[in-house]
Order: C-alpha cells, then structure tokens, then sequence
DNA sequence: AACTATTTATAAGA
DNA sequence: TTCTTATAAATAGTT
C-alpha cells in the first residue's frame, strides 16, 4: 500500500515475511483497538507466525477466555464443555461400577459380610459352592490331561526306542550299509535336555489344534513340547 | 479518516457507531485475511458488538478451537487441558482397575478359567474353599442370632403375659381398685400386629448397641423389633 | 450501498 | 527493529 502495489499472496523471502507479519499485525491490532473503542465492541484475536509465534490482543473490557466460552455459547455446539461433562459422567459411572465390583470380591473372599441378609448369604454360599465345583473340575482336567500327554510323551520315547534298536539289530545283521554307531546321543534326539524340537514336537502336533477350543486345551502342557 | 479526521472515542449515536462497526469490521477481517495470505500466519478473531452480536474470522489453514488450544498451551496456563488429560488418565486407569476385577471375578463364579495354570488353579480352589467356609460361618451365625432373637422376644411375652396374668388375678382377688377387663388387644401390646415399640422395644434396646461391632450384630435380626 | 475527500496504513528503502 | 516517504488502501461523512 505504499511504494508500490502489492500482490496478495505468500511473501516468499522470509525475513520480509516477518518484517510485513510485524507491521500488519501492529496494524491490525490497532485497528482492533479502534474498533473497540470507536463501536463499544469486544475483539479478541489470536495470530500465530509462520515461525510459530503467538500474539494476542483483546479488549480492555474482557479476556481471551471470556471471549472464547462466549464463542462457544453463541455457536451452541460447545463441543469442550458436553465432552467434559461426558467424560465425568463416564468417570463417575466407571467409579460406582468399580466400587460394586470390589464389594462382590469382598464378599465372594468372606469379606464386608455384615450387610448381607441370610437369604444372600444363602445364596453366596451355594454359588461359591458350585463354583469351587467348576474350578475343581477344571483343575482335574488340566491334571488329567498333563498325565496324558505324558503318557504319549511315554509312548513316543518307547516306539522311537524300538525303532533305533530296530535300526542297530538291522546293521547288525547287515553290515553291507556301512553304518556304525556314531555316538548318537539319545536324551538329545528324545528331547529331554535341549528342546527337542524334531521328530516329537513333529509327531505331537497333530493335538495343537485342541489349543484354542477351550475344552481340553491346556496351555501347560504344550508349553513342556516346544 | 476520510473527509475528516475522528477522534478514537465511543461513537454516541447508535446507528453511527453500528454502520463504523460494520464497515471497519469488514477492513479488519480483509486485514487478517492479507496477512494469513502474505505472511503464512494463522488468525482467529473473535468479536461482539455493543448490540451482542458476534462474528469471527478464523485462517482458512485452521480453526477457532485449535487456535485457542495453542493459545492455552503458550500461555502455560492450560488449566483445561491439564485437567483433561489427568481425567484421560483417570479414566483409563479406572478402566483398567474394573477390567481386571472383573476377570478375578468370573474367574471365581468358574468362568474364563482357560488361562489359568494348575498351580493358579488349586490357589483359587483353597481360597475359594476358606472364603466358603467363612460366609457359611458368618450365615450360621446369623441364623443363630435370629433364633436367640425370638427367644428373648418369647421370654418377654411370656413375662408380660405372666404380669397380666397376676394383674387381672390381684384385681379379682382385690376388686376395691375398680379395674374391669375392658377390652385389651393382647396382640397389641405384644407387639405382634401394629408395630409394638412401648414395653418391648425398650426391654430389647440395650441390645443395640451391638448394631455395629461387625461380630454378632445382624440387621435382620433387629429389623423385627423396629 | 455508493461516492470521494481525506486520513491511515504500509512497501520499499535507509 | 525503527524511521522515512511515496503511494495504496481504508474509511467518515455525505448522497
């Protein structure tokens, strides 16, 4: 607007760049003021640099805050305001559940049993009761099926047993293969002291897809195949 | 500034000041906008008018709310979002607590026990185990409070009843009093009807000061002589 | 809402 | 950053 007209569009060279951020905005803000006092008016403005600089004017007569929430009323979303108030009502409900939760604990452990009528603990009692049922249960089957994946662990060593003595008769009787003993070390290829990968976990994984059906799965003792 | 110079003052007449306001608000939001444009900056104005009115100017690259954000955050004072962020926090520990309460619970009603080991397993079974023996414990020993409970209340009918008894005898035996059977309701005054408080709640009231010591008390119990 | 005399803002240079 | 100044832009008062 002086010395020359000026194409409205991104200055390029960046210390003009400031240079005009600096003076427009001086400019601005006084035209603000004058607003404010010329119209009784209220002006809050919020600029942001290019090089991430923050300035700010606002009327003498109230705050950036102030002017901010009044914004918000007038747009009638008031997106900040129904947020927080979800989030506490959220809190509060996620507090009372809680508080209940921890009560039931408390009194499934024998706890806080003072408020219960006879007839609750009635009711507490037979539902422990066949809970522990269930638990009991469960834990049989876990033993239960520990012992027979031992068992075929058993049936495994001795069938790989009968082969390689099988294998030794074989040579024996037929030296024309040329095979000797080579000093194979038997607990390795059984899988007893380093991780017996190879032919067990081979012939066992068949029973992997019992994993994930939730009946006789029993991650313990697949955990003793891998 | 044109066709006379103004003094920066409140503009008294109204429509003047209305038609200032509109016009200068106008050169500010063309202001903001040039500087957006030539400086690459970002601008939020926010302004009301002496009549309530109000407008905004927001940089097309962003938006009132996110420059009031990075106001706050620069400001440092940033109540709000601190404030938020704890409750965030809050929430998801909150969150957290209750989902695992609720695991530890279905696993002691037998549910979701697939992820449990044997040894965690026979845990749960003791405890379980102990936490039924306590609220059995804790249900005989209200069930025992309840009948020693009618039997004071049985001792005191049968006091009052006994009273009576020698009452009416000494009025037969004594009629100089004057006292004839007019009626009384013995359910009445025992109680049993329409809530008897008079001579029985006062007998049984030294017992509630057990109310609270958490060993003997029972509500139930006491709820009958209320 | 348009006009325009005048004031004000500011681009470029120092 | 500030000052200067020629010039563009904004606008007060008027129509």
């Amino acid at each position: 607007m002086a010395r020359g007209k000026i194409q409205i569009k991104r200055i390029e060279n960046s210390t003009n760049r400031q240079v005009t951020y600096s003076k427009r905005r001086n400019g601005l803000f006084k035209k603000a003021n004058e607003l404010t006092v010329l119209c009784d008016a209220k002006v809050s403005i919020i600029m942001v640099s290019s090089t991430g600089k923050l300035h700010e004017f606002i009327s003498p007569s109230t705050s950036t805050k102030q002017m901010y929430d009044q914004y918000q009323k007038a747009l009638g979303i008031d997106l900040w305001c129904s947020h927080y108030e979800r989030m506490q009502e959220h809190l509060k409900k996620l507090k009372d559940v809680n508080k209940n939760l921890r009560t039931e604990i408390r009194q499934r452990m024998g706890d806080c049993l003072n408020d219960l009528s006879y007839e609750e603990l009635c009711g507490l009692e037979q539902d422990m009761e066949s809970s522990v049922k269930i638990i009991r249960d469960r834990k049989y089957k876990v033993l239960n099926n520990q012992i027979e994946t031992q068992k075929k662990k058993k049936r495994n060593v001795e069938e790989i047993h009968r082969n390689l003595l099988h294998q030794v008769n074989s040579k024996e009787e037929d030296p024309q293969y040329g095979l000797v003993d080579n000093g194979v070390d038997y607990n390795s290829i059984l899988g007893f002291s380093n991780g017996g990968h190879g032919i067990l976990a081979l012939r066992l994984q068949p029973n992997h897809h019992n994993l994930h059906d939730g009946a006789g799965s029993d991650l313990t003792t697949y955990a003793l195949l891998e």
